[in-house]
DNA sequence: TCTGGGGTCCTAGGACCC
DNA sequence: TCTGGGGTCCTAGGACCC
């Protein structure tokens, strides 16, 4: 039988769900969505780039992921607005509650998309569609576009055609006069650097990438050539996962107010980048083995280094000394503008082996860490601070936030009342 | 005062083991 | 004195996604 996969992806979604808040809990007038305007990070802080555009922003060429600079000097009108992280989340949960009312085979993609399986729930896929579309924007009030397929790749796809407020259909019939003639960019998992090597082999469209030789993409681009072939032919047989798989590693990294010069500062970072880290791991009750550290120098060139603990933690001390030791055997001493921890090798049994080599009592730090989660679910994340994050009269900067990371946080009143020093 | 932050998967070379 | 052939683990780097 075959399958009716829909991908919903709402249109430009951070500038939407910000044009809306804007005039439905701010009582504003204008719609951001019908002038040139943008989401953007603080270029203050040196989070300067787009995150989001509306349509009218893209008529000028402005793109996600490019610096403000660059967009603005493509567009000197455009209006910018800061991001608000916590509006988008209740946002996708808001749109991910109507999908529910359509299908129990929900896969929620990412932040603004999501797939459904409609397979045998839905008689009239197109109409099924257009309803679901016309909810969200009622309740809502922001627009998405539906693709309809029989794959989750043909499905998105579809959902990428004409925006915005659109239904579009991908069926394997329609491949050769929807999809093939397009640029071989648009195909999902065909990056910049992939472009470039298929049209150094005389390949520029879909089309063309779904009947070239195998041999010749193998050569080219290894196993990845033989999976976008395959994409290219519409072939994609996998399932809508409802259940999100387990993370398989652990990271957080910033970008630093101003350069960092001494080894110092760029501990104080890598603690604050441990706590959070660390923070989650516990929170998952996951365990890590490896631990990298990243760094982009103010020439913006990219370094990591990493190393294997002797046996699985969730500790941040161990998490943050290792991350020292990979610090001081990686840097050069060039000024450095983001840092970065990751971990991976992750365990779930929360057994630990005990190690011949801990440097310390595992299970005392464990009950003291655990002590700390619990003050900050019950008192807020700035409950409990080490020493060295407190920001004093008298002491000297520089001011680095004890968790370190993350999608940025609203920068939160000091309340010393709730103040604790570890 | 130009370029975020969170992920996944793949490849290749070297070390090491039998 | 021509130096195999598997396998796994570790590390660095690259590519892609939202």
């Amino acid at each position: 039988m075959r399958r009716i996969i829909f991908h919903v992806d709402v249109n430009s979604a951070f500038l939407s769900w910000e044009a809306v808040y804007r005039l439905r809990h701010l009582g504003g007038t204008l719609d951001l969505r019908t002038i040139p305007s943008a989401v953007g990070g603080d270029q203050e802080k040196r989070h300067g780039i787009i995150l989001a555009k509306s349509i009218p922003a893209k008529k000028y060429k402005v793109q996600t992921g490019e610096p403000i600079v660059d967009a603005r000097a493509k567009c000197p009108q455009l209006m910018l607005v800061p991001p608000n992280y916590e509006l988008y989340q209740r946002s996708s949960k808001a749109m991910i509650r109507i999908l529910s009312e359509y299908a129990d085979q929900i896969e929620k993609y990412s932040i603004d998309e999501a797939f459904l399986d409609m397979t045998g729930i839905c008689q009239d896929p197109k109409e099924t569609a257009e309803k679901l579309k016309e909810q969200i924007f009622r309740k809502l009030g922001f627009t998405v576009n539906v693709g309809i397929s029989s794959n989750k790749l043909l499905a998105k796809m579809a959902s990428d055609f004409e925006k915005p407020d659109r239904v579009h259909t991908l069926w394997p019939e329609e491949i050769p006069k929807k999809m093939w003639p397009l640029p071989v960019r648009d195909l999902f998992l065909v990056g910049g650097r992939s472009q470039k090597k298929l049209e150094a082999l005389g390949i520029f469209t879909i089309g063309q990438l779904a009947k070239a030789p195998e041999p010749v993409l193998y050569a080219a681009l290894k196993s990845h050539g033989l999976q976008i072939r395959k994409y290219a032919n519409g072939i994609d047989e996998s399932e809508v996962v409802t259940v999100p798989p387990p993370n398989k590693g652990y990271g957080n990294s910033l970008t630093t107010p101003a350069d960092v010069t001494d080894p110092e500062t760029a501990r104080l970072y890598l603690l604050s980048l441990a706590e959070t880290v660390s923070a989650r791991l516990r929170a998952d009750g996951a365990m890590v083995r490896t631990v990298e550290v990243s760094l982009r120098d103010c020439h913006l060139k990219n370094y990591h280094h990493q190393r294997q603990l002797p046996a699985p933690t969730d500790l941040t001390g161990e998490i943050y000394r290792t991350a020292c030791q990979c610090f001081g055997e990686l840097w050069n001493g060039v000024p450095l503008r983001h840092l970065g921890i990751h971990t991976s090798g992750v365990t779930r049994t929360l057994e630990r082996q005990l190690c011949m080599f801990d440097p310390v009592d595992y299970e005392k730090c464990r009950r003291a860490e655990a002590a700390v989660d619990l003050l900050r679910k019950r008192f807020g994340q700035d409950a409990v601070k080490r020493a060295c994050f407190v920001e004093a009269p008298g002491k000297k900067g520089p001011f680095v936030d004890h968790m370190g990371g993350g999608i940025s946080r609203e920068k939160r009143r000091v309340d010393y009342t709730k103040e604790r020093i570890l």
